[in-house]
DNA sequence: GTCTATATTGGGATAGAC
DNA sequence: GTCTATCCCAATATAGAC
């Protein structure tokens, strides 16, 4: 919020993240963007990759707080939870919306970074998470093996990412569409192929 | 197929920008895993990039021209061609299987990779493959705008990219299933989702 | 076509004055 | 907490001998 040195750097590091990606954005194009001297980096974050992962951070913090409040709400509730709310708890806090456009071209760019890179990043930012929705999801599809419904979680982020893609567009021509019609086309994709789970082949 | 030096930098570079990325991978690291000279790569690719560009030409100039004749085959056949045709069309020729394991890991390398590097190329390797592609599409369905059928092609791409993923793993708990398991799933869950084109809400 | 050597530039990180 | 200056290393690319 505030115009801090470190809010600074971070709000450029992670738009120059997002453009170029890390290996590929140097510390002076980053200080150099904010205004700030070289040596700031190394003294406020301690290195290169602390930087990424504090810009990662201060994205995901709130967004990991409010999908578990909502997970909380809906197996918490009278009806009970289903496949649409848990995968809703889940995605909602990240689609493309109203508010911080950035957000969906930073989560893709750090599903297209090096695992060597990320992975200890991911697994910090995600891990809880990630096992609290999967339970959720074998509670309310008893039959399912928890693998299957692993993997279809993850064609489901699949799908989110390519739509986020701030990357290369391969199908020109869907600049005519608008903004409720990409999210209803894609909401309706993920949840008509997580649906597949309930009736066994 | 030659063991010839373009090919030892071609096989070095493969790999070595599917696991660090492009701006991730020197010359220097290339050309020692290739076991040939610094300045092999200038003399025989012209620059890095020109070498990157040679790497992904050199895996989908098959592939495209697989993809052209299942086509045409297709548009040509008695039965003439379907939903489900088109999309195995496309993505068959990539799918992941028994023969060149390196092929989903570098395709996925490519989507995640800045647009300045990679938008000249996709352009070159995509472009024309892709406008064939929808336009059958929308001869099997007319009454749906092209808009739609791209942005639901870019989705079934997305799940094919997060599967192929070379990337890090979110979702941890797959290694339970078999490849054909994976491969029924991801199928499914792609032509469920292009099926609700043709029943438009 | 392949090598050595080098030119030139830019990288991350740090020491120490202020 | 911020700055300058610098260390040390790595980067891409090229010139020229073989």
């Amino acid at each position: 919020m505030e115009d801090s040195t470190q809010n600074r750097i971070l709000d450029a590091a992670e738009s120059l993240f997002i453009e170029f990606g890390y290996a590929g954005t140097s510390m002076r194009a980053i200080t150099e963007k904010a205004g700030v001297n070289l040596a700031a980096i190394n003294y406020h974050f301690g290195s290169k990759e602390g930087l990424f992962a504090a810009t990662v951070h201060r994205r995901m913090a709130s967004i990991n707080s409010s999908r578990l409040s909502r997970l909380e709400a809906l197996l918490n509730s009278e009806t009970g939870a289903s496949v649409e709310g848990i995968l809703e708890a889940f995605f909602a806090p990240i689609l493309p919306g109203k508010t911080q456009p950035e957000l969906q071209r930073l989560i893709a760019r750090i599903h297209a970074e090096p695992p060597a890179l990320v992975g200890p990043i991911l697994e910090q930012e995600f891990g809880d998470i990630v096992n609290r929705f999967i339970s959720a999801l074998q509670q309310v599809m008893p039959g399912v093996a928890k693998a299957k419904i692993a993997f279809q979680l993850n064609m489901s982020l699949g799908v989110m990412l390519q739509v986020m893609h701030a990357g290369p567009i391969v199908f020109t021509g869907i600049t005519g569409m608008s903004h409720q019609q990409k999210m209803q086309q894609l909401m309706a994709f993920c949840s008509q192929g997580m649906k597949l789970l309930e009736t066994p082949s």
